[in-house]
DNA sequence: GCGCTTTAATAACGCGCGTTAGTTGGTGGT
DNA sequence: ACCACCAACTAACGCGCGTTATTAAAGCGC
């Protein structure tokens, strides 16, 4: 900087007031032209630690997930990237392994950098409990909340979802729709269950509790829940089902086409979570819900963003839309 | 450190010996202890930021991959993250999307955080070149190449997997091994076939040309090449089918399934990648190679470390094996 | 010509730390 | 009694920058 200063005949505050576009400093478009020359011809590069160091100002937000390997983590920190790059700031991302050690280590790090938020991201929406640490910096939980309800989230609106993959189906005429469900105590279960019984009640059908069976989130449960909804003595089959995952879904698929029965004519699917491996690849492509994993990273960033700037969030819990993802499975 | 300093009763220059552990420092442990105390006592943490300033030394590794959303970043990720951890070093990671704005513009800002060394990853292995700016630090390509073939470079042993698959196929006994390809000019689809021809003619088995059909990485497309290889005339159809991602396996296995096949007693499948989320639930689960992204990552970030302190590299050009995941389908 | 305001610029301090060149007090040897 | 030596520390500088207080020159009305 202090070659940029000598080389345009100027000193080093100027060239500092011109590169940070400075208010309320007066440069002249010649001595500001010299400076970006000088810039230019040096190959100058400010240091953004040194800029870091003297603004008290570290630019970095932290994002800590259970894994990086995996689709959804991969979409959070995308949405979050991007959106920390439209405010300058960049993002210090570690993965926990599901270690707390590794977890505590990792946040002990971020620290040391000065991070100015946390993002705290997990795979499946739950609760958790943070470190101690993390209370020294402000933080938003992405895809969790804690137990105490004290920090900021932003969460799937899983109610909305499974009122949404239920309501497609009726549209199609379906009125009795096979739900193979998540472990029943999760909180995506939970929700998901509410919203589908809401679509039915609202189309005037009334639940029937036995076509909602566990599928354990893989597709051998599944396959089993979807025989035996399929296999129903009594010919009342459901015409549809709605699975909990898009694994799920694979399971169920097999046990329909095993039967000789066809998809989407004979029986109707939903999965859930939209992974493009599974969904877009099965035959045929499967019609699922999305997980909004890039908006929620975009949505906690942009709630850090006003939390460290000191400003108050409007809604201390939000919940985002999971959208319908039509192929050609219903 | 001041306020710690002035807790232990010593001067922040010790402070910064016990810190850093500086070799030829005498410091009796009754001093440490107190030092220790003290930065317990008052919650001090380092300022990384400062540190680096007057140490002359980021810490920081640039990786810049073309998605971050997808499992193979992810898991280069996961190998470069592990293993920067272990030289206390952080990881600065972006994503080009495929633009080669967004590519400088995160050049750019790595820069300006003073990387010691460049990764540069893509999903897919094929030659790439680089932006002018990547030279002023060392970098080193992921699953890439440049055509000039200046830049050390760390690579998946497409040929070795492609030996491995077609071996283990033949010593399952098959004879007849159908081969649905990548788009047969990519590095990987050269790689693989010249493995697989090489297994054969190594079991006496001369390579029949017409068992080789790109699917062009696609489910529907293999779905096509493996009908074409099934329904051969004269009743020669292979016992076996390679394909070359586990995409592709997906279209082969319902083609196989459609035609009344039994996977792996009438038609055995290897596939290629290991996407869990395919191969795992794929019902038989599938036997793959896996290509060892995190592997790579590990081992970039070792040349890397080499690099960066100076040293020059043994190998400039390092391959990494595939392994055989062995599931069900053979 | 004088005082006052605005424009254009600068010198100097501090951010939190690593590092070098010292200083101080004590011990052993002759 | 003198020097050499070592253990245990410290003062002071600099890393690259943002920022504040200050100055020199130019413009303006009378």
């Amino acid at each position: 900087m202090s070659d940029v200063a000598r080389h345009a005949g100027v000193s080093r505050t100027t060239v500092s007031f011109v590169l940070n576009d400075r208010p309320g400093a007066a440069i002249p478009d010649e001595t500001r032209r010299r400076i970006l020359d000088a810039i230019d011809e040096l190959g100058y590069r400010p240091n953004a630690g040194a800029r870091a160091l003297a603004a008290n100002r570290s630019g970095w937000f932290g994002l800590i997930t259970e894994i990086v390997t995996g689709p959804f983590a991969a979409e959070v920190i995308t949405g979050a990237q991007s959106r920390a790059w439209t405010d300058r700031r960049f993002l210090l991302i570690a993965a926990s392994e599901g270690d707390p050690a590794q977890e505590a280590a990792a946040l002990d790090q971020m620290l040391e950098h000065r991070v100015e938020g946390l993002l705290y991201a997990t795979t499946w929406h739950r609760a958790v409990t943070l470190p101690e640490a993390a209370r020294e910096v402000p933080t938003v939980l992405v895809n969790c909340y804690d137990a105490e309800g004290e920090l900021p989230c932003v969460l799937p609106d899983e109610v909305s979802g499974g009122y949404r993959a239920a309501r497609r189906l009726l549209d199609a005429g379906h009125t009795r729709i096979g739900f193979i469900n998540l472990d029943p105590v999760i909180p995506a279960a939970i929700g998901r269950r509410e919203g589908y019984e809401r679509a039915l009640r609202e189309a005037g059908i009334t639940p029937d509790p036995s076509l909602v069976i566990p599928g354990y989130a893989t597709a051998d449960g599944a396959y089993t829940a979807a025989c035996e909804l399929l296999d129903r003595p009594g010919g009342d089959r459901p015409t549809a089902l709605f699975c909990g995952n898009d694994r799920m879904a694979m399971g169920a698929y097999d046990a329909i086409k095993e039967r000789g029965l066809r998809i989407p004519h004979d029986v109707a699917v939903v999965g859930f979570d939209n992974q493009e491996l599974i969904a877009g690849y099965l035959r045929p492509k499967l019609t699922t819900l999305a997980l909004p994993f890039e908006a929620m990273g975009t949505k906690g960033v942009d709630m850090l963003a006003d939390l460290a700037a000191g400003q108050p969030l409007d809604t201390r819990r939000v919940t985002i839309d999971c959208p319908l993802i039509e192929r050609s499975s219903v």
